[in-house]
DNA sequence: ACAGCCATGTAACTTGTTACATGATTTT
DNA sequence: AAAATCATGTAACAAGTTACATGGCTGT
């Protein structure tokens, strides 16, 4: 949805050709999500499948697409509604974790562990983008804020888990206190 | 993916039938996350496509699945590998606002208003759910943490975007005072 | 007999995604 | 002429998702 929404947004600033936008999505998300430019057809394909856009004749060979009366309307209401109504979507990192709970499989202080590490590093990187920003951008900014906000909110919540299944491990320590060490084998 | 292993990991605990499997994810994960039956034949087969999973000979009527060898090599390897290494992935919140931010159309703070409202409201029921939440169940409390760090941040971060948009619309406005009110028609 | 649940399955569809083919124009 | 770049497009696939069909078993 998200791709096809955002390719009808830049269509209803102005008629556009596929390569122009899939710069100028690009541009505007500082090039962090990349587009392939294939897609940018098929997403149009299927935007004018649903009437939400149509052709025009371009200039030259290129062809221009321009947004309908409809894809307006769904634009709108796609700015309207609050995202993620209903059930929040899984995510990847909470199942795995759950997951690993269930079960001698796998140890779930090893998943907070890597998960730890890598959300630390790119944390860094968002910050280092953050500092080389051009303040003036304020799409980039925003997005590049997003990103450590979130990421910020997962290593506190790693955090979190971290301490809880150390108490957790503690308290069961006090009745079965020999079985600490234990390990399956393979 | 998500759906994929989190099948993986639950017939790694002991082979299983579809329904069965269905009922184990959803009590794993307190039902916010609920999944399709029918879903879990279509991911079976993926599975078994892909050499992770095979049939067994079941008691009755049912279809056991059980875990292959190279499944359980899959398995390890997702628990171990950080989630989404590469590129973030795109987030329809932030693209939203950062489309809106490129012309005219559409005023961002309305975005931002909107989203702020359903996000506190979400908050708040996610902060009772886990009042009411059993202690005990980990999985369940981790998984609600979760969704409360990440809104909390996702609150935080809308502020800061509002703030910085008034900011900067009052800087515009020390230079350019009279067409604050502006509004494009249609 | 029939209502209801348990259990399996599948056809059909959506969005996202990429690898590849094709031709035109421009640069070196 | 060869290399690069612009521009368009398509075939093919993955993963998620659901509506619907089917059959068996159980209690009333």
């Amino acid at each position: 949805m998200s791709v096809q929404m955002s390719l009808l947004a830049i269509l209803a600033d102005a008629p556009g050709y596929g390569l122009q936008l899939r710069n100028e999505f690009e541009t505007r998300t500082g090039s962090i999500w990349s587009l392939n430019v294939g897609q940018v057809y098929t997403t149009l394909a299927r935007l004018e499948r649903d009437g939400f856009v149509e052709q025009r004749d371009g200039d030259g060979a290129e062809k221009l697409y321009a947004i309908t009366q409809a894809g307006n309307v769904r634009l709108r209401e796609w700015f309207a509604e609050p995202t993620q109504r209903g059930a929040p979507s899984r995510d990847e990192l909470v199942l795995k974790l759950v997951m690993s709970l269930g079960s001698g499989e796998v140890d779930p202080r090893d998943v907070l562990q890597a998960e730890r590490k890598a959300a630390v590093q790119s944390l860094q990187e968002y910050t280092r983008l953050k500092r080389d920003a051009d303040d003036t951008d304020l799409g980039w900014f925003f997005l590049l804020d997003s990103l450590i906000f979130q990421k910020e909110a997962r290593v506190r919540w790693l955090d979190a888990c971290e301490e809880r299944l150390k108490r957790g491990a503690a308290r069961r320590k006090e009745r079965t206190p020999e079985r600490e060490t234990e390990e399956v084998g393979r």
